[in-house]
DNA sequence: ATACATCGTCGAAGCGCTTCGACGGCCTTC
DNA sequence: GAAGGCCGTCGAAGCGCTTCGACGATGTAT
């Protein structure tokens, strides 16, 4: 069964192949008798543009690099979602992607541009000092990163406003009326390496607090069980005032939940806990927790977005910002 | 700057442009000396061979296909795991991995085959009845499963062995004098679903038990704290003389250990717990967890080893099943 | 010395598609 | 009623690569 090919379909409908072409991409006007004609003969024959032909001749090759790093730490569940939703929506643009690890390097990247493999790239987990921006910037390949490196001038960025998921969270607290609160974060190797989302929810949280008053203490967390027990302990001990604390650390966010029952501290009645963490992980947790939700899937699916658009060579945003979404569950109350 | 092609490079070189081809693919001998010469050519002018050309004339596009389905209760983070050894693996041979979710439907699988976009396909979570199954039969495109089917027959599958894995859990704790042993697994809906390594760990699990004449009892497991609780709560009472647990539920093995705590059952003292799980789950738990590994990074590997070894027309074994890894810490001993 | 492989290289023919220019036929417009 | 436009379609020229057959130049056997 030999693969058909668009002569195929024109000898099939009784026009010349250039119409064909025309009528599938919509390039050029095409009559409706013709068309469907012909759109009946791509549906008889069941034809399939072949993509290394249609790349060649039109120099796009509808398809988009995601490229992930591998990082120690990373969010895994996080990052699938995020894949996901960018395959989902490269696919309502007729666009197929490749899935890329930063492993190959830079010339992984260099490759996949100077071969014409895809026409855009999507870069996920961007980091403060990310070595893939300055070759992005020398490639000049369409593309949007997610996340924001230090200089982000001239490039395309999304993420979720992670300074407003920490501020969210410290007025979610302060409005219940606690006065000293703190945040756990990521494993110190992660602020180490400069990662801006970490940072930034840091600072946001920091700021709302203090701009409402109140005391704030922000830790980095390890992601074992005994390190965040001692970390949460030597916390009530330094500060027994303490009556919020914000979790934003998914790996660590069941066990601060076990430290404090092991340290004989209740949820919410000692102490009220909002984590930043997918929805489900906060509905699995016990109590259920009031969490504010990285929404992945949003951030995604305006990456591809906007790598359309600038594939269309429509200008762009050069920062796009997602609301974080705080959802009020039984882990919180009034103090 | 316009993109270097393969005439440019033969110029360059002062040879031909198929010989300049015969180089890079190695298909026809070629002397030393203009081999050497062509490549410092390629090099000096960056040449990339043009991906779409390529694929045209060879009829290999040097793309295979990834194809996740997106189900509930999947183990995300194992999933990136095989993903991104696929990807790895992909790149030695020199392939680059299209990503695919099954949310497209059998067309999505239709349409990449047809297109000549991929050379084959590396279906991960496949199921006992899988819907995908039947259609990779009709298109013919070569293929491996990681799973494995009901009819399994004409396929290539990869997994690891779960029957072994639920069976050296049990061999473990038989070996420390246990005699009554319990196996946690999945939700009840993916049993429902038919997923074929949840089933095969429990067969395992317990015909090996049984084999060593222990008392073996099999609950599903659902995934909050609370649920888990009451499950294990309702396993102690209704099996007093039970002191071994295995956990095969990545995202209840956390809640598993805190329900033992609140019930003020010590672990390794009171009942000795094993995981089926990554093994920095198992490490960040206290104490940590003795635990079988699964090794997605393998798998990943075969299947694309396999895939390669399909495609240059090798035929490879139908079935291929890899050993777990049991690893010994600090939640089991002796009985 | 002749016949005949073998080796290394070249030229040219596609692979299946898009796109440009051309060209009839038909409708306006004065 | 002639000049000009637009519409719908066609043919052909590539896109950059692989691969086939051809062809001198060597090397080997007779």
């Amino acid at each position: 069964m030999r693969t058909v090919t668009i002569a195929d379909v024109a000898k099939h409908a009784g026009v010349a192949v250039s119409t064909v072409s025309y009528v599938l991409s919509g390039k050029r006007a095409i009559s409706a008798t013709t068309s469907q004609r012909v759109m009946r003969s791509v549906r008889a024959l069941g034809y399939h543009p072949n993509a290394g032909a249609r790349a060649l001749a039109s120099k796009r090759s509808n398809v988009i690099a995601l490229v992930l790093p591998l990082r120690a730490g990373m969010h895994l569940p996080v990052l699938m979602q995020f894949a996901t939703s960018v395959v989902t929506t490269a696919r309502q643009f007729d666009h197929d992607v490749l899935l890329m690890t930063a492993d190959e390097g830079p010339d992984g990247l260099r490759r996949v541009a100077a071969s014409a493999l895809v026409d855009g790239l999507v870069l996920m987990d961007v980091e403060i000092h990310d070595q893939r921006v300055p070759l992005l910037r020398e490639l000049g390949e369409p593309s949007v990163l997610i996340g924001f490196p230090a200089d982000a001038s001239g490039l395309t960025c999304v993420d979720l406003d992670f300074a407003r998921a920490g501020a969210v969270c410290a007025d979610h607290l302060a409005s219940l009326g606690h006065r000293e609160i703190a945040l756990l974060g990521a494993p110190t190797v992660v602020y180490k390496r400069g990662t801006g989302y970490a940072e930034r929810t840091m600072e946001g949280f920091a700021e709302a607090g203090q701009g409402h008053g109140m005391t704030t203490i922000a830790w980095p967390c390890e992601e074992s069980f005994d390190e965040v027990c001692a970390t949460v302990k030597a916390l009530l001990e330094q500060h027994p005032g303490l009556s919020g604390l914000v979790v934003h650390n998914e790996a660590a966010v069941g066990h601060v939940l076990g430290a404090l029952r092991v340290l004989g501290r209740r949820v919410p009645e000692d102490v009220s806990v909002v984590a930043i963490c997918p929805d489900d992980v906060a509905e699995r947790a016990s109590p259920a927790l009031t969490s504010v939700l990285i929404p992945a899937a949003d951030v995604g699916h305006q990456a591809v977005r906007l790598l359309m658009a600038k594939l269309e060579g429509v200008t762009v945003p050069d920062s796009t910002l997602l609301e974080p979404r705080l959802t009020i569950r039984d882990s919180t109350r009034r103090h």
